[in-house]
DNA sequence: AATGAATGAGGATTCATTCAT
DNA sequence: TATGAATGAATCCTCATTCAT
C-alpha cells in the first residue's frame, strides 16, 4: 500500500514522527523480550532503535508509560491471530483446540511476547489487568454461545467466570514450562491431547464416574 | 516449649541471633508481600525488622540471597499445610478438593505468600524452579497412585506432566484473580464446583459425550 | 590559538564535553594530589569540578579509570617537560643535571604529580608500572648513547637497568623528603650537587681509590 | 629461655597477655604484606589470629593504631639484622656492601616488611617519617665516622643528608623492582655491583674524570 | 579478658528524567 | 524534532567501632 508522501516524495513529517514511535515501541517490546521489564532501560530501547535518549520522551510522557503500552498492542495482535487461525472451527471442541493451539504458534512467531505477558503482572499491572478483561470477556462470549447451543454442560456465568481463568491460565503456564532457555516453546503433542481430554472427559476413570452424572446413561 | 535459657534465665546469644535471623526474614516476607521485590529495599526490610542497616549483611550476603531463601521455605510451610488438610481424604476426587482449598486457606493465612511466589519467577528464577519441581514431583506420585488404583483415567507419564502444569496453574491463577486489593483472597464457591466438575467430567455436554468414552454407558 | 565555533559564536557540545573532561580530570588530579587516592572520593572529585555526582560516569566508567588516567597523561607532561629543559645539553653531565633539575622545577609548577606518582604505585599499580617502563626505556636510551660516545664507564647493559632504577629512585625519594606540608619541593643546592658528584666520582675519597681504577692514572 | 609461670604451671595473665597482642601483630604485618593496608580489615587481621573482632579493641585502639606500630617494631629488627650482618666490616665499601647485602637478606626472611615499609608512607606517615629518621641518623653517624677516617670524600653534613637519602632509597627501590609476583626478592648480581662501583668511581669514563679530581692523578 | 552482634556513616554506582542547543 | 549531557535521588554494600554478655 503506498504511503502518502510529500510533493517532493519525501515522507510527511506525520509519517516520520509514526515511524520512529514505532522504532522506539518495537525496540522496547524487544528489549522487555530479552531482558524483562527491570533491566529495560531507556538506553537499552534507545540505544536498540538508533535513537538519543532523549527522543524517547518526545513520544513516550515516561518509562511506565511505554511498558503500559506493550500489552494492549502485542495482546490485541494475540487476539486477532487467534480469532483468524480459530475461525474456521465448527465444533466447541474444536475451536478450543484450534485457539489453544494458535496461542502457541503465536508465540512461536513473536517469542518475546510470553516475557512481556508474563511480567506485565508485575511491571505494567493495569495493563495486565486490560488484556485480562478483554481475553476474558472474548472466551466469556464463546463459551456462551457453545452453553447456548447445548454443546458443553449448563453452567452458570459465575462458574464460567472462574472456568475461563483455568483455561488461561493453562496456557500461560504451559507456555512457560515448554519454553527453553533461547526463548523458544515447544509444546509437545500430549499437552495438546490432555487438554482436549480434561475438557471433554475431565479425568476419573470412566469405570467409576460419579453417580450424580448417571443422567448421561439414560438418553 | 521453653526455650533454653542461661542460668540467669537470659536468651542465649544464639538464640538471640536466630530471633534476629528470623525477624529479618519475616520482615522481607511482608515487605516483598507488600511491595514487591523490586521495592523490597534493605532499608525497607531492616526498618520493619527495627534493626540497623548494617544487621542485615551480618545474616544474609547479599539482598538476592534473601530473596532466594523466601520461596524454598515459605514454599515448605505451604507443602506441609496442604498435606496436613488433605491427610484424611480417600477418594482422589476427596483428596484434590481438599487440598485444592489448603492452598486457598493457606493464602489467607499468610496472605504475602502469593506475592512472593508469583514474583519469584522474575526475581528468585532458581527458588521458583526448585518450588516449583518440588510440587509438580509431590503432585506426580499422587496421580500416579490414583492411576495405579484405577481411580483416573489411564494416561502415560507424559501426558500427567503437562497435567499438572494445568492443575498448578489453575490454583496460581484463580488466587491471583480472586485477590483483593487488600491482598486478601476470597475465592467463590463456584470456582472450587467448576473446577472439580472439569476434574470428574470435563466441560462437554452430557448429550455430547465423544463416542470414545461411550464405554461408559454400558457398564 | 583561537577555539572552533559554531555559527552563533557559542562553544560546540564536542568542546564544551571536553571542558567538562578536563574539568573532571584536573579535578581528580587536584584532589587525589590534596587527599590521596584513598580519600579521592567521587563527592569530592564533582564538588571541586562543579558538577553533579552523576556527571562523572558520564566521562569515566568506574573511579578506578580515572584513577588509571592520572599518571599517564601527567607522566606525559613531565616526560615533556624534561626534555624541553634538558634539550640543549651537550654533555652526558650537563644532561643529567639539567633533567634532575628539571624534573623538581616540574614539581614546582604541578604540586600535585608526586603524590599521584608515589601512591600510583599502590592504587594504579598498571598505569604505575607503564609509566615506569616509559621512563626506564627513555633513560636506557640515553645512557646507552652516553656509552657508545665514551662519555660514561661501559657498563652493560644488566648494569644498566639496576643503575637506571638507582637514579630515578633517588629523583623521586629526594623529591620526597624535600617536600613540605603544603607539598611545595624545595630542593636543596647540595642536593644537585652531591648527586653530580656521585654520578662524576663517586664517594670514595681521592687518596684511597681503589686500585682496579688505578688506570685512569696513566694516561 | 623458661618462662614465668604461676605455682601451678600455668601462664601468668600477663603472660597469655602479651601472647595474644603479638599473635594480632603478627596477623596484622601478614595480612598488610599480603593485601596492603587498604585491605587489611579488622575482619582479615582476627580471623588470621584465630580471635574474635571484638578483641582487637582490647590491645589496640584502633585500627591506625597498630599499622602505625608494624613499621617501628618491623624497622628495628631490620635495623639489628642490618648491624650484625655489616659488624664484621672494616672499610667503608666493605660496611657498605654488606649492609647493602644484608637490607635484601632480610626481605628474604621477612618478606611482608617491604610492602609495609612501602606502604606506610601512605598509611602510616609519621611511624614512616620516623623510620627514615632511624635509618637516617644511624646512615649519617656512619659516614661522619668514614669522612673523619678520610675513607669517603670530604662532603658537608648538608651534602651528607641528600646523599643518604640517595642511598636509601635505592636499596627500597632496587627491592621494589626486583620482587616477583610472589613477593620474593631476587637481586641480580649486577646491582650490586654497580652499586659499589657508583659509589667508589662515580660513572663517568675514566678518560673523562673532570678536571677538578685531577688532584687525584698526582699524588 | 573474650566474644561477636549491632550500628550507621560513607562510598560507588545506576538511571529516569530534564533541558539547552 | 533530535540530541545527549547534566542531574541527583536512590540503593546496595563495607567496615571500623561500640557494647552487652
Amino acid at each position: 500500500m503506498a504511503m502518502a508522501r510529500t510533493a517532493t516524495g519525501k515522507k510527511t513529517r506525520v509519517q516520520r514522527s509514526e515511524e520512529v514511535r514505532d522504532a522506539l515501541f518495537q525496540a522496547a517490546a524487544e528489549v522487555v523480550g530479552e531482558y524483562g521489564y527491570v533491566d529495560a532501560s531507556i538506553t537499552r530501547i534507545t540505544q536498540r532503535a538508533n535513537l538519543a535518549q532523549g527522543t524517547f520522551y518526545n513520544y513516550f510522557a515516561s518509562r511506565q508509560e511505554i511498558f503500559d503500552e506493550l500489552l494492549p498492542v502485542l495482546g490485541a495482535k494475540m487476539l486477532a491471530h487467534i480469532r483468524q487461525q480459530a475461525g474456521g472451527a465448527r465444533t466447541f471442541l474444536e475451536k478450543e483446540e484450534l485457539s489453544f493451539r494458535a496461542f502457541f504458534s503465536f508465540l512461536k512467531r513473536m517469542p518475546y511476547f510470553l516475557r512481556i505477558l508474563n511480567e506485565a503482572e508485575i511491571f505494567a499491572p493495569k495493563a495486565h489487568r486490560q488484556h485480562f478483561r478483554n481475553i476474558t470477556a472474548s472466551y466469556l462470549r464463546f463459551l456462551q454461545k457453545a452453553r447456548a447451543a447445548g454443546e458443553i454442560a449448563d453452567l452458570s456465568d459465575d462458574s464460567l467466570e472462574p472456568l475461563i481463568y483455568m483455561l488461561v491460565a493453562t496456557r500461560g503456564y504451559l507456555a512457560l514450562r515448554y519454553t527453553n532457555e533461547n526463548g523458544v516453546v515447544n509444546l509437545p503433542e500430549e499437552a495438546v491431547t490432555v487438554y482436549l481430554q480434561l475438557l471433554s472427559n475431565g479425568l476419573i476413570a470412566p469405570s467409576l464416574v460419579p453417580i450424580n452424572i448417571e443422567g448421561r446413561k439414560e438418553p
